[in-house]
RNA sequence: GUGGUUAUAGCUCAGUCGGUUAGAGCGUCGGAUUGUGGUUCCGAAGGUCGCGGGUUCGAGCCCCGUUUUCCACCCCA
């Protein structure tokens, strides 16, 4: 006999564990829905040349691969497969990935639907996502990702939107967060200030690790990828900013005076700034420089959200995507979008053990008997309670009494309808709370009052 | 992908210096109690010690490989 197990990085989900999570995504869908985002889905695979390219190199080697079906080596050349060239041969033997992300499958979509779609098109889609990451705390390598984006829109009130829908999500979940946020056009002016405009994927890794491993090491990262001294030096008081929102915002605009997209980054923050003080979002937002998410996609501003009470990786995260339609033969398409992470933010609402008391998706009443007429005595009652509306059940065999109550107990069931001779003489049952042991024979109205 | 770490009953974990028949708690099942659950008491079932190889008279324990767990990188929700 073999020992079951599931695949490293995946997860089993009891009843229970989901009565939590639906929690999560129903208070998320409510929210989304509120500011008239509709759903989608999309397949759970997709052709690879979709997926490919998307994420940088480190994606491609984190996308799920799927083989062909049939005889998939059947074509292979004996020198391509001597050669042992696994890029290359995956290329050969696989066509199709698991979905990295929501994103790229999203701007696949709006392509392939753009006449069923008016613009600006608001959606949402809640699927798991597939990594083949390393699994840690809070990393899974299959989760849940919570994704609302606005496609067709330039202007900033979608960001206010995403914004205030990020506040009252962790409003209503209790969580305390902060909302740090930064502006890809800041960072490609600062590179281009520095002169090193086509280093500025290397610059923005380097610098999101700050708060890691500190202001020496990542200078030392950054002169590694070969960035000048020069460069180095004048980049030192940018990572070092400090002070308020407002106080970073005027120090930037001296910076990057001679930059005219670096400016547009910062005016474009100011307006965020002033639209989020003007609707009063009570969460706290911070500027962070360092956030540079390592996503190549983004082209404005950048969000993450971590939670302040629980040590835990970003929790929410997105940004503006200027042309994410254009690798698939549509240009001219802005969107702008954030991704919750319902596993993450499931994790942390354990660790602070928020849930609220959920009793109403519970079994209200189980019906106990002693034999095979009391079981047909029992289903007309069950079908009356059932067309009210109300949770009920039966235990399916004639079982020693005490069984029975211990399910009920294991289940957590407020009442028991015990039904044995006498009840059924009577037409009655004996309706019992378990919870204080109080017990009376009842008819249907007694029973509709009881549960009411 | 790199480095470390872990694996013993369904679950959580003991297991001495390498020594005979591998233990506990919880859970499950049965009984005390044939119409009353949570508490209590008694009893039972349940193990190829992750897997494969090696060292040894002898391996749960030592060595190698492999898989898995968790952690730090990398990256990210």
């Amino acid at each position: 006999m073999q020992k079951p197990s599931i695949p490293k990085g995946t997860r089993d989900f009891t009843p229970q564990e989901m009565v939590n999570r639906n929690y999560i995504f129903s208070t998320i869908k409510d929210v989304f829905r509120l500011y008239g985002f509709q759903q989608i889905e999309t397949p759970a695979m997709e052709n690879l040349s979709t997926l490919m390219g998307k994420y940088g190199e480190e994606g491609d080697k984190l996308l799920f691969k799927i083989t062909n079906s049939g005889d998939f080596m059947n074509g292979l050349t004996d020198e391509e497969l001597l050669e042992r060239n696994s890029a290359k041969l995956i290329n050969k033997i696989s066509e199709k990935g698991l979905r990295y992300d929501l994103t790229v499958p999203f701007a696949r979509f709006v392509v392939q639907n753009r006449d069923k779609i008016s613009f600006p098109f608001k959606r949402y889609q809640i699927q798991p996502v597939w990594r083949a990451d390393r699994p840690q705390r809070g990393r899974y390598r299959e989760f849940y990702q919570c994704d609302v984006d606005v496609v067709g829109s330039d202007s900033l009130l979608n960001e206010l939107e995403l914004i205030q829908i990020v506040d009252e999500v962790f409003r209503r979940l209790k969580i305390n967060v902060v909302i740090k946020i930064n502006n890809r056009k800041m960072l490609s002016g600062i590179a281009e200030i520095i002169g090193e405009s086509d280093n500025i994927t290397d610059i923005t890794v380097a610098i999101d690790k700050i708060d890691k491993i500190g202001l020496e090491k990542v200078t030392e990262e950054i002169a590694s990828k070969g960035i000048s001294q020069e460069a180095i030096a004048k980049l030192q008081p940018i990572l070092q900013l400090s002070g308020t929102n407002a106080e970073k915002l005027t120090e930037l605009k001296k910076v990057l005076a001679d930059s005219e997209i670096g400016l547009k980054g910062v005016s474009e923050l100011e307006t965020i700034f002033g639209l989020c003080q003007t609707m009063q979002v009570e969460t706290k937002i911070e500027l962070d420089l360092t956030l540079a998410r390592g996503l190549n996609y983004y082209t404005g501003a950048i969000f993450e959200v971590k939670a302040i009470d629980v040590e835990m990786g970003s929790i929410t995260g997105g940004g503006r995507y200027d042309n994410l339609t254009g690798v698939f033969g549509m240009e001219g398409v802005s969107g702008v979008g954030i991704s919750f992470g319902a596993d993450r933010i499931y994790d942390v609402l354990n660790q602070l053990n928020l849930y609220p008391e959920n009793t109403l998706e519970n079994t209200q009443i189980l019906f106990v008997s002693f034999g095979e007429k009391e079981l047909m005595y029992c289903l007309p009652w069950l079908s009356a309670l059932r067309s009210k509306g109300i949770n009920a059940e039966i235990y399916p065999e004639p079982a020693k009494m005490k069984k029975q109550m211990s399910y009920a107990d294991n289940k957590c069931i407020p009442f028991a309808a015990i039904v044995g001779e006498t009840e059924m003489n009577a037409g009655k049952v004996m309706l019992k709370n378990m919870k204080t042991g109080e017990q009376k024979l009842a008819t249907m109205e007694d029973i509709l009052e009881s549960l009411a």
